[in-house]
RNA sequence: GGACGUUUAGCUCAGUUGGUAGAGCAUUCGCUUGACGUGCGAAGGGUCAGCGGUUCGAGUCCGUUAACGUCCACCA
């Protein structure tokens, strides 16, 4: 039955009954089919610390089109979605909030503090699963995990236990980053580095005995309470004699050696360094070689303690400026440069990190690197855009130890216990009753594991590892992972060393790799700045299907994007467009609904094969950018096959025949419900949405009901719907509908005017057949096909076109002396262009080098040209 | 200090095996055209950052310079 559309497309009536529909008939869910092909994503786990923001929209949206487009090409496609519980981050949420509330960690105890936690995962999660589903993702929610869930945290276990069974993991005393806001310490990669303004200070050191000094610079000088010794190099004829001697470390009353190390460059500040073990991982390792002793001078909370003797207490910035101070009222400072330089900060609360020598747990990075780089170097996985491989090989190729441990309490605890009573050291996959070796009570490790630890396992361990489930055999490796370039090293890469070592394969065969979402300034979204938008607000207003086709077009893999609420509406138009296709289209139906089959081959007319094999091209043009992770090419595509050459031409054309009725409309109308139709389905990992609601609204296809379009089957690319005829045909006459247009309008004719069109032309039967389109879109009151011998009319606009000349009889209108100029100005046009090819054929070098196609299209070329410079001289003779 | 990216129409950006430059928005002109004014038709607008090279031919490949941006880096 016919069905009437409402005049505007309305997203908000349709989005959630279609989503809800889809969740009914279980669409999402993957399933197993022997002998079938899987297709899988995993969902880049977003945080349970908020809400999405535009760069989520455009991972989601990515991932939801390839996921729908292999779904239709008949693969088991997964996409398992997901959240991650952001151990820093959610902490530090958490801990804000309490401290609305006046209560610390420490106030409600570990348990009471984990109870609300857990809370806190049940409320943003759950906001952040209902926001994709707003986005139409069409994850399989029956598979939905969460890092901290019971099997991602035994596979966590698995993990650990292992790479500890194996060495990978230990134990030790290391210079750390430390984050004295958030009280934990920090990897390397989870430090950032700004540049600050800051200060070189120049110091004497003065010798315990005698006279003289030493003098040093540092940009830290609150650490001097810590030093333990002053290092230069064991060629600097300066200091040579002086190397063993003591100093005196001003401001205590300690003596320090001065020692030799290669380390010290001689060229850089003043050639001696001081050496503060415990505070900087140079100085830690000068004081590993000459056993000098590590003297922590502060407090977890970036305090000095009591090692810092009179300064124990001060703020290490309060302290910093003491210590100057001091220095200063004793003589012993020397100059202070000002310096801008760069500091490490910590990329959650860009509070300056702390070296420090601290007890953690640490994975050793080098015999897992080797085959993660192997793998990107041989191609199984893959890059793109490519030039990524290089970021993540440089950082795998640069690799310290990870260090993993971290001191806050949201996260997967260490699994690893300790015997007070005998000293034993235990790790285990289970939680231990008691010590193994005496029996006593044990005491686990109270640290938590740094939160990545956890999601670089999140390819198979959502899948059931290390279970050996049938999940994980069908759907891993996984197929495609999206994410955008700023996780690389956090996450991407973990995630293939991980999989590489527990699993044995690579997690992903290909990482398609996607900027940032940036304002419209080109700033990057954030919060504190509040240029942030919200995917939701920009959903209410414009739909869905306009954000995914706006986030998904005009921009290429891995590069920057300026989000425009201008694109979004440009995309919401489209969308308008389409739906008011189909209200044409259901207009033109019959009263039954019922459509004839497509014609024979024979029987189609130009219009029809012109536009079923520019179809056709499609399909294959955006099967072919898809398999190509071109994304934007394909949706490019589709808009302009769409907008220009479906609606703004076929239906066009098509309506004298729909609107004359009989046999010839109902086969106008096959060929626009298949057209349509076929290029819905191409249209619908785009705009889900929209596609299905107009889906079902068109009669069924030939052979039956249809289902919904997300389980259509992908249209494939049809050699016999080729008609390279009828393509060249219909050019020609919409190259001269448009020519007499574009004369017309700059004349000023107004449309009402109506004219005949006289065209002499060597096929007449092109244009005798395009009669009725010349009267519809041009302006023509009749079409006049020259032959025997019948003259143009006078009075007349001459077009010269293609392979005819047409001349529009305007009466009082022409100015011929103006049509004179304007035909001579284009004749010495194309005699320019005539000359240019010319040039090219008459070129040894061009006609031997050059491959014969490109040859073979410049001398058609040169041949329409000249056919078209013969028509204008002729033309002009005449006038 | 390295590496990478960007530089194309007024603005935002496409342009993938090198073959005579494209879109959206903006601008100008015209239109109650029986799907759509969230529309239709037409127009203007670019020495593809500069220089050099390879090539019959370069926005596209190579080198170099400049501006902007990003990432990496223990020079105290």
């Amino acid at each position: 039955m016919k069905k009437e559309l409402a005049k505007q497309y309305e997203p908000s009536e349709v989005e959630a009954r279609i989503y809800q529909s889809w969740l009914e008939k279980d669409c999402f869910r993957a399933e197993r089919t022997p002998g079938g092909k899987p297709y899988t994503i995993v969902i880049p786990p977003p945080n349970v610390t908020g809400q999405l923001h535009m760069g989520h929209a455009l991972d989601e949206t990515l991932q939801d089109i390839l996921i729908r487009w292999r779904r239709m090409q008949g693969y088991d496609t997964l996409w398992l979605p997901g959240v991650d519980h952001a151990a820093i981050s959610t902490e530090a949420k958490i801990v804000a909030e309490m401290a609305q509330e006046g209560l610390t960690k420490e106030d409600i105890g570990y348990e009471k503090f984990m109870e609300r936690a857990w809370r806190w995962k049940e409320k943003y999660g759950g906001r952040i699963l209902a926001q994709l589903r707003a986005l139409g993702s069409s994850c399989d929610w029956s598979r939905e995990r969460f890092t901290m869930d019971e099997g991602c945290s035994r596979a966590v276990r698995e993990v650990f236990y292992n790479l500890y069974q194996k060495g990978l993991i230990y134990r030790g005393e290391r210079i750390i980053n430390w984050c004295p806001c958030c009280q934990t310490s920090l990897s390397d990669a989870e430090v950032e580095h700004e540049d600050r303004e800051g200060a070189f200070w120049h110091i004497r050191y003065p010798f315990a005995q005698g006279d003289g000094f030493i003098l040093v610079a540092t940009t830290r000088p609150e650490t001097m309470l810590g030093d333990t010794a002053v290092a230069v190099h064991p060629e600097d004829g300066r200091y040579a004699a002086q190397v063993g001697r003591m100093l005196r470390l001003p401001l205590t009353d300690r003596e320090i050696p001065l020692v030799a190390d290669a380390y010290v460059e001689t060229d850089f500040g003043t050639g001696a360094v001081k050496i503060t073990p415990a505070h900087d991982p140079n100085d830690f390792e000068v004081g590993r070689r000459h056993g000098l002793p590590v003297r922590n001078v502060m407090t977890e909370d970036g305090h000095m303690n009591e090692n810092a003797g009179i300064y124990a207490g001060m703020d290490r910035y309060e302290c910093r400026k003491a210590v100057v101070a001091a220095l200063e009222a004793q003589g012993l400072l020397l100059k202070t440069e000002p310096t801008r330089h760069a500091v490490g900060v910590c990329y959650r609360c860009r509070t300056v990190v702390e070296p420090r020598v601290s007890l953690q747990w640490f994975v050793k990075m080098q015999p897992l690197a080797v085959p993660a780089i192997a793998a990107v170097r041989e191609g199984t996985i893959r890059f793109v855009p490519e030039r990524f491989e290089k970021n993540y090989l440089r950082w795998m190729e640069n690799l310290r130890d990870w260090c993993i441990s971290r001191q806050i309490w949201w996260g997967h605890r260490i699994p690893v216990w300790y015997c007070d009573s005998c000293g034993a050291q235990i790790c285990a996959k289970e939680d231990p009753a008691g010590c193994p070796h005496c029996g006593a009570a044990l005491r686990q490790d109270p640290d938590t594991l740094d939160t990545w630890f956890s999601s670089a396992l999140w390819p198979f361990s959502t899948l059931g590892w290390p279970e050996k489930t049938s999940d994980l055999d069908y759907f891993y490796p996984t197929s495609t992972l999206v994410t955008g370039y700023d996780i690389i090293t956090f996450w991407v890469s973990r995630m293939i060393f991980s999989g590489l070592e527990h699993t044995g394969r690579a997690p992903f065969s290909t990482v398609l790799v996607h900027g940032l979402i940036r304002d419209a300034q080109g700033r990057k979204m954030s919060k504190s700045m509040g240029n942030g938008i919200d995917p939701l607000d920009i959903i209410a207003q414009y739909g869905t299907d306009a954000l995914r086709f706006a986030l998904a077009t005009g921009n290429s893999p891995g590069n920057d994007m300026r989000f425009s609420e201008e694109k979004v509406a440009a995309s919401r138009n489209f969308a308008n467009k389409l739906w008011n296709a189909a209200r044409f289209l259901l207009m033109h139906l019959p009263a039954d609904g019922a459509v004839a089959p497509l014609p024979e081959t024979l029987a189609l007319e130009d219009a029809d094969a012109w536009i079923l094999s520019r179809q056709n091209t499609l399909v294959r043009e955006v099967t072919e950018s898809l398999e190509a992770f071109e994304l934007g090419i394909a949706a490019q595509k589709l808009y302009d096959f769409l907008w220009d050459e479906f609606c703004d031409w076929y239906i066009e054309l098509s309506k004298p025949r729909l609107q004359g009725g009989g046999e010839a409309a109902g086969q106008a109308l096959a060929v626009l419900v298949f057209v349509f139709g076929r290029t819905l389905q191409l249209l619908h990992p785009f705009m889900p949405f929209l596609t299905e609601e107009i889906w079902g609204s068109l009669p069924r296809a030939q052979g039956g009901a249809h289902g919904s379009i997300m389980l259509s089957r992908w249209p494939e690319y049809d050699e016999s719907r080729c008609f390279p005829v009828q393509e060249a045909r219909l050019q020609a006459v919409m190259g001269a509908i448009r020519a007499v247009r574009n004369r017309r309008s700059e004349m000023n004719v107004p449309p009402s005017r109506r004219a005949k069109l006289f065209i002499e032309t060597a096929q007449p039967e092109i244009y005798a057949a395009a009669a009725v389109f010349f009267q519809r879109l041009a302006g023509a009151s009749a079409v006049e096909l020259a032959g025997g011998g019948a003259a143009p009319p006078k009075d007349a606009v001459r077009i010269v076109c293609g392979g005819a000349t047409i001349s529009i009889p305007l009466g009082e209108l022409v100015d011929l002396a103006a049509e004179r100029a304007r035909l001579e100005k284009e004749l010495a046009g194309t005699e320019k262009q005539l000359n240019g090819i010319r040039a090219k054929l008459g070129s040894e070098g061009f006609l031997s080098k050059a491959p014969a196609q490109v040859v073979q299209a410049q001398r058609e070329n040169a041949a329409q040209l000249e056919e078209k410079a013969a028509a204008l001289r002729e033309t002009l003779r005449a006038l």
